[in-house]
RNA sequence: GCCCGAGUGGCGGAACUGGUAUACGCGCACGACUUAAAAUCGUGUCUCGCAAGGGAUGUGGGUUCGAUUCCCACCUCGGGCACCA
């Protein structure tokens, strides 16, 4: 027999597949669909390390065993391109970007075509053609149209390296997600995103997804919908009142002060009333200095300044409030003001302490044995309970309180953490944002038909840090005329966030060469929604946050069907070098998929990474296990010896029929790694026989089929006369029948533990086996001397004696 | 601080709905083949014990004839949110 040989067998196989197209995507109408996604990479200057490949070889199987499942398949793959690490490395190598792009492109491509993946190459998307962001840009336009889109001068997050302003979702504990610089505030035009419109939407329908439980809690924190209630507090002596959000109106008659943000529009209105203005002034100087991190970081300790001159009147009870700014207040959450309750809150019980004012307590825990109530001197009591000290409300519970006070003396209010998304970048690696500046007309949108704007070639792609495009030197690109008015206007010189392209490039597949829409709605109707998305849990509250979003938008203005995008969602764990750290080139701990492909081969590779534990599993690469993998495949080859016209023996059909059925259940629910070592059975069962009946021999090429494309593809090639390629062949069935047993083990049980086992013909009755148990020599001498109490059976599995 | 998820051999891990814990693979040890090595094949491999038997699924309790699985408390690790009222 022939030596296995992975790499002639895995390049011949990969250009027959190539030529005869077998992968190309199929609607043939009376078939079902099935769209399997996986999040499109990043194309970087380094290259795939085999961390990378661990989701696309998932939905490879994935996708392969639903083809032969009798399902067209969507199955393709694209570039997310724009973004700043192709930027840099074309300031650095003083390249246009798109060059960089294109090149680390092919590279990626080259990796990826070496492991044998089914994709469909015809639709590949690539996020910087213009082309493509035609699209992307024309979504924007819609958004602007429905006011979705808008300008906004607040101060936003500032990375001082990357000079850009960024949204609140690029941050990672105030510092800059890509760089780690420290964030500063910093007040700007910028374009923002609606986001908050769809907030409850976005939430509710997070129940409906087939997704990893941990990443809808996380987009559910991200959201953070609270509901509580609006309450009004007159400023004494003026037209003004305060009114602050609150999720314990019950709480209400213990409020002993009131504090809003520094930033808050009233403090400006209240001027002339203040008597000590200075030190506000101050105070508020100082707080627009800080950045967020300091704000926060600086042992939380609670600052703040009070308007002398000012007070508050408690709307329940009339109690005239001393009234403070104070940073701990947030502007942007609820109404950016407070009312201080110090005795069942931390954060006001802080600030009381520290500026010594009244604390009163209003709520007694229900139960204060259980409950024992902390000393209100040193810690707040910031659980719900039974009120005290609130006039006719005293007795009540907190829940019928809360509704009650709010009827009375305020409104319902919901509000959410999640702010909307800055969606402008001071860079130039992204799409261009149609606008047009026009003094007469304000913001235009440029025409649909003058879709895409280009980016313009320009000398330098460094940033400006003056908070200005390097697109804003182009003149000749800036100056146009305004499309309203035909009089002098200026280009937006702002670019789109990296994440733009990606929040809607699984429509484009779909449709990826349509030049009038961004998908034809009846394909689209066909093929949405995705119904298997595969990536990293590092997207959780950006992309996968961002494409529901757009996604929605795009169904309320009807330019699609369906209102969420990914139907069902599993992550993959991350790969980590053998060292048990991230791989990186800086711990030297790479690992490179073209090396192990060379030297173990693409099916080995393959086996491996479904084979290394579970999929949603982190863990470390090791080469030493890998060759389990490989000795698993070239066993597999050397079946072929074994290979008879003859009927297979007993147990072998047998044990076929039942791994059939575990590789089916198991690929269905992602636990490839049983799927694996469910089929290393079967191998090690036709080891120690003569013989395997041809026949079943390409039943279990099959089934490895989607794992080891090559390797099985061959071998079926050599068993089978036919033409037709293992993975268009019928995935096969099993038999009910052959898969019970004609004996079992029964486990006597004495006490729950086990004495004996007994071999008796499945489905033999309880008396019979209670016999013959209680004639065991090893369950006897258990019985001596004691009563039986009971005896319990469990079909064909357990015969349990109590005594 | 709040909210999720997870702790099983030397290692990755398996165990259906409460029913024989440690499947499968790696590693290791011994043996066969070989002048030798590699490769391959075979046997063994949680732990204490000569054995009968006992003990082990992060720790401590509980429910049950029976618990990795259910309940309570705690510890550790991973993730999300975090001055969000």
């Amino acid at each position: 027999m022939k030596k296995y040989e992975h790499n002639k067998i895995e390049k011949k196989w990969q250009k027959v597949w190539q030529k005869s197209k077998i992968y190309k995507t199929d609607i043939k109408k009376d078939k079902p669909k099935c769209y399997v996604l996986d999040m499109f990479p990043y194309p970087s200057g380094s290259g795939l390390h085999v961390g990378h490949p661990k989701g696309y070889i998932a939905t490879d199987v994935y996708s392969r065993y639903k083809r032969m499942n009798g399902f067209n398949i969507l199955h393709p793959m694209g570039w997310d391109a724009f973004g700043l690490p192709a930027e840099e490395y074309a300031i650095k190598n003083k390249m246009h970007p798109s060059i960089a792009v294109n090149k680390n492109i092919k590279t990626y491509k080259e990796q990826l075509s070496k492991i044998g993946f089914n994709y469909d190459w015809e639709r590949e998307i690539n996020t910087t053609d213009p082309k493509y962001f035609k699209w992307t840009q024309w979504i924007f336009l819609q958004m602007f149209k429905k006011g979705l889109a808008y300008e906004s001068f607040e101060p936003i997050n500032w990375c001082p390296t990357c000079q850009t302003g960024l949204a609140n979702e690029d941050l990672e504990d105030g510092k800059c997600e890509r760089c780690s610089s420290v964030i500063e505030k910093k007040p700007m035009r910028q374009w923002v995103l609606k986001i908050t419109d769809y907030a409850d939407r976005l939430l509710k329908d997070l129940d409906e997804l087939n997704w990893p439980e941990s990443i809808k809690e996380s987009q559910r924190n991200w959201i953070g919908r609270s509901e509580g209630s609006l309450i009004k507090f007159p400023v004494l002596n003026s037209q003004f009142t305060i009114e602050v959000f609150t999720t314990r109106a019950d709480t209400l008659f213990g409020a002993t002060y009131v504090v809003i943000a520094p930033e808050h529009p009233l403090v400006l209105s209240l001027k002339e009333k203040i008597s000590n203005w200075d030190d506000v002034m101050k105070y508020i100087t100082a707080t627009k200095n800080k950045s967020e991190i300091e704000r926060t970081s600086e042992g939380k300790e609670k600052t703040g300044v009070q308007l002398k001159g000012i007070k508050a009147k408690n709307p329940v009870n009339g109690d005239e409030l001393p009234v403070f700014i104070g940073d701990y207040v947030l502007a942007h959450y609820g109404t950016g003001a407070i009312m201080a309750v110090p005795a069942h809150d931390d954060r006001d019980f802080d600030f009381a302490k520290k500026h010594n004012l009244p604390i009163k307590q209003v709520i007694e825990p229900e139960n204060l044995v259980v409950n024992k109530r902390g000393n209100l001197l040193e810690k707040a009591f910031t659980g719900e309970g039974v009120l005290i000290n609130s006039q006719n409300f005293d007795g009540m519970r907190s829940k019928e309180v809360k509704l009650a006070i709010t009827e009375k003396f305020g409104n319902k209010k919901v509000t959410y953490k999640i702010r909307d998304w800055v969606f402008s970048r001071q860079r130039y690696w992204g799409e261009p944002i149609p606008i047009i500046h026009c003094e007469k007309c304000g913001a235009v949108p440029v025409p649909e038909k003058d879709l895409p704007v280009k980016l313009p070639n320009v000398k330098s792609y460094a940033p400006t840090g003056t908070g200005e495009s390097p697109l804003s030197a182009i003149t000749k690109w800036v100056n146009v005329k305004c499309p309203n008015c035909k009089g002098p206007a200026k280009r937006e010189t702002n670019t789109m966030p990296q994440w733009a392209g990606s929040s809607w490039y699984h429509l484009r597949y779909i449709d990826s060469k349509n030049q009038k829409e961004l998908v034809d709605k009846n394909k689209d109707k066909y093929w949405s929604p995705v119904d298997m998305y595969v990536g990293g849990t590092e997207h959780a509250t950006r992309h996968l946050i961002y494409a529901r979003f757009w996604h929605k938008f795009l169904f309320d203005i009807e330019a699609i069907n369906y209102s969420e995008p990914y139907k069902q969602l599993k992550n993959q764990g991350l790969i980590l070098g053998s060292d048990g750290r991230k791989m990186s080139k800086r711990w030297g701990n790479v690992i490179n998929p073209d090396d192990v492909v060379a030297q173990y081969g693409a099916d080995t590779l393959r086996v491996y990474e479904m084979f290394m534990g579970p999929f949603e599993n982190m863990i470390s690469w090791s080469t030493e296990s890998m060759i389990g993998s490989r000795r698993f495949l070239e066993k597999i080859w050397r079946m072929q010896e074994k290979a008879s016209t003859k009927q297979s023996p007993e147990q072998i059909e047998k044990l076929l029929h039942k791994t059939v059925k575990k590789v089916t259940e198991d690929i269905e629910s992602f636990s490839f790694n049983t799927a694996i070592s469910a089929m290393m059975i079967f191998l090690n069962e036709v080891e120690k026989n003569t013989h395997i009946n041809k026949k079943d021999l390409s039943i279990f090429l099959k089934i490895l089929s989607p794992f080891a494309p090559h390797i099985t593809e061959e071998m079926w090639n050599t068993n089978n006369k036919t033409k037709k390629s293992i993975h268009i062949s019928d995935w096969p069935k099993y038999d009910p029948s052959k898969i019970t047993e004609e004996f079992s083990n029964i486990a006597i049980q004495i006490n729950g533990k086990v004495r004996d086992i007994l071999k008796i013909a499945t489905g033999s009755k309880e008396e019979e086996i209670r016999e013959k148990a209680l004639e065991l020599e090893s369950v006897k001498k258990w019985l001596v001397g004691k009563d039986i109490k009971k005896i319990l059976y469990i079909k064909d599995k357990i015969l349990s004696i109590v005594i």
